[in-house]
RNA sequence: GCCGGUGUGGCGAAAUGGCAGACGCACGGGACUUAAAAUCCCGGGACCGUAAAACGUCGUGUGGGUUCGAGUCCCACCACCGGCACCA
């Protein structure tokens, strides 16, 4: 485009941008810090030359974009997709009164700066400054409000000192099972067989590991200390193991599972093969309850959470040890047991075979002579596959008879051990008890190989196929001589024949995971090295004094000859004095964003990583003064409805809650309610399970239609056994009625919630509790999500809160944290209020946070156990071909090409216009001109377009000075400082409301469009009234901040106060009425001004315009009075002139009338 | 295969169970201009009508259902996007 810029944005946006440095306008302040006088924050909260502790200052509001690695290619027009949106939230929480923490940093770690290094020699921290250089100088040409104080880099050795301390908090560490929490490794207890220990090596123990094991002194060499080493080492949350590793040749490193797609490298997509290797683990297994269980805690996108379920891959079932019966080695060595992990133990009868791994330690022992050249065969043949040729070719099974067989415990037939490669050594014991009936894997493999196929399940339907019934249903077939199970409930059965095995000793009940320990070593130059030294075969952490430990300069950044990392090329660095080594591998990339958003609270602390009074402030939401139990109470009214109203968004209609033990007891003594939780989520599973249990008949006389009633929820297998308490909770607002089922099991409740309206069944709300860690921060985080939503879907739906009672939820609004009424109703949460970034790291990164966070957590050195309360993903954006955008296709836009034609602001509004943030969709840029067209309309709002051609005559003539000229732009004549009309104010207020709440909603781009509703209404405006542009220039801030600053200084230079007192007055005409003027003086910047207030007052009118519809149909449009009564609609309706033809000669049957929408005429 | 998400004009999209298509793009017509750009005004779901309207009928992926009323709720499908996948 080359036609003539809409406004000066080419001048605009740098002198903002240039200004918001100069005053540190974005700053965001730590409790005991200073707040000069001069700032605006500190003016806007009276706080002016104070030194405010967490108390004093206002809420916080900590909103945070995901770390950003500074590529060479600069930066993406999806970057600023996310970053605009946190910065619009941002910006508008200032005005709301929140002390904002909006931070910018660089994952700066990475394999392409190395990868330049291995080509050039170039260090890779130059590569990285520049790119870094360049990424910044982008992001800030966009305008966003970060606060550039904490900005900082993971290569940074202030930054990585205290990645390397948190490795050594880990390291130092262990899971206890009995606390179920990560403790200091001297927690430990030994063994009795370690216990029996003589004074030498007590003292020993004592001396090493009541430092953390910081002291490097050598330990008395004694066998015992030996063998206690081992042991701690064995259970350390970092550790050693010489496990089989991703190894790809290319990149010369070894990759976490993760890392690997379809058996190639995610980045570079190299091969990888498997290899042994020695390496350090985290054991992020410890915490896979946890970082299943405390996803219901937060509130993150169903997608998302169960993305990061199925990643954990929880299962339950049990562990079976089968006899072996007969085998290739001598009979006394065959007493032994093959050990199976099934989720079906039901399915034990079933078990015609069993089927090792190809990798099993036992597929060698028992091989019999016969087979024994057969196995050999196979397990070459199963080496040889890639893990991509494993899945890819997965169609055909294969396998080989071992020749040995076992013994199933519940019958004592004789079963055939096979081996396969569709039994994986990585996932349960390694090997299976083969049910070909009811596993589709098995049945496969039987149906090749001949094998035997037992029913042991009915499905519910009989004329359902049994082979390959996978799903639940009644055991059949299933008795032996100790134990049956036939006509049981698959859960039942489960459950009698778990018991049965234990009590035998034969097998227990299991839960396994598919989540691996992190493998956390790289063969990598470009990364953190671990602060550890090897010594006589042990590893040791170096001593905190030694942090940072700093990779030594190289001029060669490959792997060694020998394939050791490039690290190991540093003799001297390697070799210590005291003849220890250095560990020559380095932390992968995840490392540094585990944690940096911890950083951010106190970037430049060099005593600790995070101060913590600090991180209470800015992650511990108010845990304080919201006594627990009496918040929970106060939602409890509204939770109904909330469900109910997002049910219905959702095109859902079930919803569960979970919530805490402690304080649903509290909340029960208080209110005599049973009912309380933060709504959580659609369960399909009950869904499912209802669908299961009803008959063939029972869905045919419900004509396909099934509906899900609390009855069904009673019949639930947690339920079955429980007494059952029904009774009539109440009304709703609208006069329905709720009926409530509730069910105690165990200690949990289960409550269910229908309502009905007549016949028909509108929602059931199921508030489902069961135990729950009883954090603090879980429970205050959980309630005031709670409220926040619950408090605009009220307002949304136009419902009257319930009434509450006031002793029981004063502290929770009325505290001090929310003496300033802009913030009311939208409290601060534990953790991170909001974090925004794509779905790329579902799983990788923001599952390693959570285990960092969780084991710093249980440390003490954090204070909330989830570090992202709330996490939006955006979605991608595409090229304008509808394609992901890519080199290759040629698709990519350039953000520096749009701004230099289009401007940051209108940039920044058509990246949030094109449509709801978390959807996929298409770049285009015509679009943009359609918001900066709009910016344009709003420019010439405001400005005199005399002066406007004068300054650009001027900046032809003179174009070096045209930044001077900017000044000589006029306000328009027709802004005067005079009231407002009652449509002038309806116009706004329209605006602020639907501003307001789209903002609250993240839904920023209806958001733009009442904004540009507003603009085109006010356009035509004679008169404009300065108060209308002056609050609309505060709804604009947010989203086009250069322009409304721009503006704003404008309309302040000529109605401020002092403006007057100088009566220079230019262009004002005599007011008529003096305008009042309820917000924030001109001299408080426009960035802290307060968000205008929506007054619905404005919004009424006297009459109303009111559709008609005959039988459903629209016919005619009446206008009423707004408070015409129901009698007087209806006569209305019925003389409608345009309604007649369709109601003569018709009887009127019913006349329904929706005040203030609708009338509905029904007619025979 | 399993899990999650999404289907509405030529396009991006909007609609607490209550006037489908706000707002914007593209397009068409007009005003201004020597002209173009910019700007401003008007018009655009389909069909049937008509000089043009009005009136009418149909219309939110498909087929059913609930309801006075369904894009929205329920059931069964279909398509596309994303994730996981011999996980026992």
């Amino acid at each position: 485009m080359s036609q003539r810029r809409q406004y000066p944005f080419h001048l605009i946006e740098p002198k903002w941008q240039a200004a918001w440095d100069a005053a540190q306008t974005f700053r965001a302040w730590n409790p005991g810090e200073a707040l000069p006088a001069e700032h605006p924050f500190a003016q806007r909260h009276g706080l002016a030359g104070k030194t405010p502790g967490a108390a004093e200052l206002p809420p916080k509001f900590y909103i945070l974009d995901m770390f950003p690695y500074p590529s060479g290619a600069g930066l993406h027009v999806g970057h600023p997709e996310g970053y605009t949106a946190t910065d619009i939230l941002a910006r508008y929480r200032r005005a709301r009164g929140f002390n904002v923490l909006h931070p910018m940093g660089w994952d700066s770690f990475g394999l392409p700066a190395e990868q330049y290094a291995v080509k050039t020699g170039q260090h890779p921290r130059k590569t990285t400054e520049t790119n870094i250089t360049t990424f910044k100088r982008q992001i800030k040409a966009l305008g966003f409000s970060y606060d550039w104080s904490r900005e900082l880099a993971t290569t940074d050795p202030e930054y990585f000192r205290w990645t390397q301390w948190i490795f050594l908090q880990i390291y130092s560490s262990w899971f206890n099972p009995e606390t179920n929490r990560a403790e200091p490794i001297s927690t430990l207890k030994y063994p009795p067989e370690l216990e029996n220990v003589g004074q030498a090596s007590r003292l020993s123990q004592t001396s090493s590991e009541g430092k953390g094991d910081g002291d490097r002194r050598d330990a008395c060499p004694t066998d015992l200390e030996e063998r206690r080493r081992a042991y701690r080492d064995s259970l350390r949350l970092a550790y050693v193991s010489e496990a089989p590793v991703n190894w790809c040749p290319e990149l010369g490193t070894v990759l976490a599972n993760e890392e690997v797609i379809d058996g190639k490298s995610e980045v570079g997509d190299f091969p990888v093969i498997r290899r042994p290797m020695r390496q350090w683990m985290l054991r992020i297994t410890a915490f896979a309850e946890k970082l299943l269980n405390d996803l219901d805690t937060i509130d993150w996108s169903d997608s998302l959470k169960e993305m990061q379920r199925n990643w954990i891959g929880r299962s339950e079932g049990a562990e079976v040890d089968f006899q072996i019966a007969e085998c290739g080695m001598r009979n006394a060595e065959c007493d032994q047991r093959i050990r199976v992990f099934t989720t079906r133990p039901d399915t034990l009868f079933g078990a015609t075979y069993m089927v090792l791994s190809p990798e099993h330690k036992l597929v060698d022992k028992i091989a019999t002579p016969e087979q024994r050249k057969a196995v050999e065969d196979y397990k070459a043949f199963a080496a040889t596959k890639s893990d991509l040729e494993r899945t890819e070719l997965a169609k055909e099974k294969t396998g080989v008879f071992t020749g040995a067989y076992a013994i199933n415990p519940v019958n004592s037939e004789r079963i055939p051990i096979w081996i396969a490669d569709y039994v994986l050594i990585s996932y349960g014991t390694g090997a299976i008890m083969a049910v070909p009936a009811h596993d589709t894997r098995d049945f496969e493999f039987a149906t090749k190989f001949n094998l035997p196929i037992v029913q042991v399940v009915q499905p519910p339907d009989p004329k359902t196929d049994w082979r390959g019934f996978v799903d639940d249903g009644t055991s059949v077939n299933s008795t032996g001589p100790e134990i049956s199970i036939t006509g049981l409930s698959t859960p039942e059965a489960k459950q009698k024949i778990t018991a049965w095995l234990e009590s035998k000793g034969l097998g227990k009940k299991t839960i396994n995971y598919k989540l691996r320990d992190w493998l956390f070593s790289r063969q990598r130059y470009w990364g953190e090295p671990f602060p550890i030294v090897w010594k006589d075969g042990h590893h040791q952490a170096l001593p905190e004094s030694a942090l940072p430990v700093l990779p030594p300069p190289l001029d060669d950044y490959k792997p060694t000859a020998d394939g050791q990392p490039p690290l190991a090329r540093a003799k001297d660095w390697v070799n210590l004095p005291d003849g220890s080594t250095r560990e020559t591998n380095t932390m992968p990339q995840w490392a540094g964003s585990c944690w940096y958003y911890l950083r951010y609270l106190d970037a430049k602390n060099g005593r600790r990583f995070v101060n913590s009074s600090t991180e209470k402030y800015w992650m511990g939401g108010y845990a304080a003064p919201f006594p627990k139990g009496q918040v929970w109470c106060k939602e409890m009214r509204e939770l109904f409805e909330y469900a109910y109203a997002r049910g219905a968004r959702k095109r859902r209609r079930l919803a569960f809650a979970y919530v805490g033990a402690s304080q649903a007891e509290q909340i029960k003594s208080a209110t005599g309610l049973e009912t309380c939780g933060m709504f959580h989520t659609i369960d399909s599973y009950a869904i499912n399970h209802v669908r299961k249990r009803h008959s063939d008949e029972y869905l045919e006389t419900k004509r396909g239609q099934i509906p899900v009633s609390a009855e069904d929820y009673l019949l639930l297998p947690e339920v079955v056994t429980a007494p059952d308490r029904i009774e009539h909770l109440g009304k709703t607002h609208q006069g329905l009625d709720v009926i409530g089922f509730a069910k105690q099991i165990n200690g949990t409740l289960l409550v269910v919630e229908e309502v009905h309206a007549g016949r028909n069944l509108l929602a059931v709300v199921t508030l489902y509790k069961r135990k729950m860690p009883a954090a603090s921060g879980v429970a205050i985080g959980t309630c005031s999500f709670t409220s926040e939503t619950l408090r605009r879907t009220a307002i949304n739906y136009n419902h009257e809160l319930p009434p509450h009672k006031p002793e029981l939820s004063a502290p929770a609004f009325d505290s001090p944290e929310f003496r300033d009424s802009q913030t009311r109703g939208m409290s601060p949460t534990p953790g991170i209020d909001l974090y925004v970034g794509g779905t790329e790291h579902a799983v990788l990164h923001l599952l390693y946070a959570r285990f960092w966070h969780k084991v710093l957590y249980d440390l003490g050195h954090v204070s909330t156990p989830e570090p992202f309360f709330k996490l939006v993903n955006q979605g991608l954006i595409l090229g304008e071909d509808g394609q992901k955008m890519s080199k290759s296709r040629g698709n990519v836009i350039n953000p520096d090409d749009i701004l230099k034609d289009y401007g940051a602001d209108a940039f920044r509004l058509y990246e949030m216009f094109m449509g709801p943030l978390e959807m996929v969709k298409p770049w285009n840029t015509k679009g943009v001109e359609g918001v900066y067209r709009f910016l344009g309309r709003v420019w010439r709002l405001f400005v005199d377009e005399a002066s406007e051609t004068e300054f650009e005559q001027n900046c032809a003539a003179q174009p070096e000075r045209a930044a001077e000229f900017l000044a000589q732009i006029k306000l328009s004549p027709a802004i005067k400082d005079v009231a407002a009309t009652p449509a002038q104010l309806k116009t706004l207020h329209a605006c602020i409301k639907k501003v307001t709440e789209d903002l609250d909603g993240l839904r920023f781009n209806t958001a733009i469009s009442a904004m540009m509703v507003f603009a085109n209404e006010a356009l035509p405006w004679e008169t404009k009234p300065v108060a209308m542009l002056r609050e609309f220039m505060i709804l604009l801030q947010p989203f086009a901040p250069h322009l409304a600053e721009e503006l704003w200084s404008k309309l302040s230079g000529v109605f401020s106060a002092e403006s007057k007192a100088q009566s220079r007055k230019p262009n004002v005409g005599p007011a008529d009425a003096p305008a009042t003027l309820d917000l924030g003086p001109w001299t408080l910047d426009l960035a802290y001004q307060p968000w205008p207030p929506f007054n619905p007052a404005f919004l009424v009118e006297d009459t109303i315009e009111i559709p008609v519809q005959v039988n459903g149909k629209l016919r005619d449009v009446i206008r009423v009075a707004a408070n015409a009564s129901q009698a007087e609609i209806e006569t209305a309706a019925l003389k409608a002139e345009k309604a007649q033809q369709f109601l003569a000669g018709k009887t009127v049957k019913k006349i329904i009338v929706v005040p203030k929408k609708l009338v509905n005429v029904v007619v025979v």
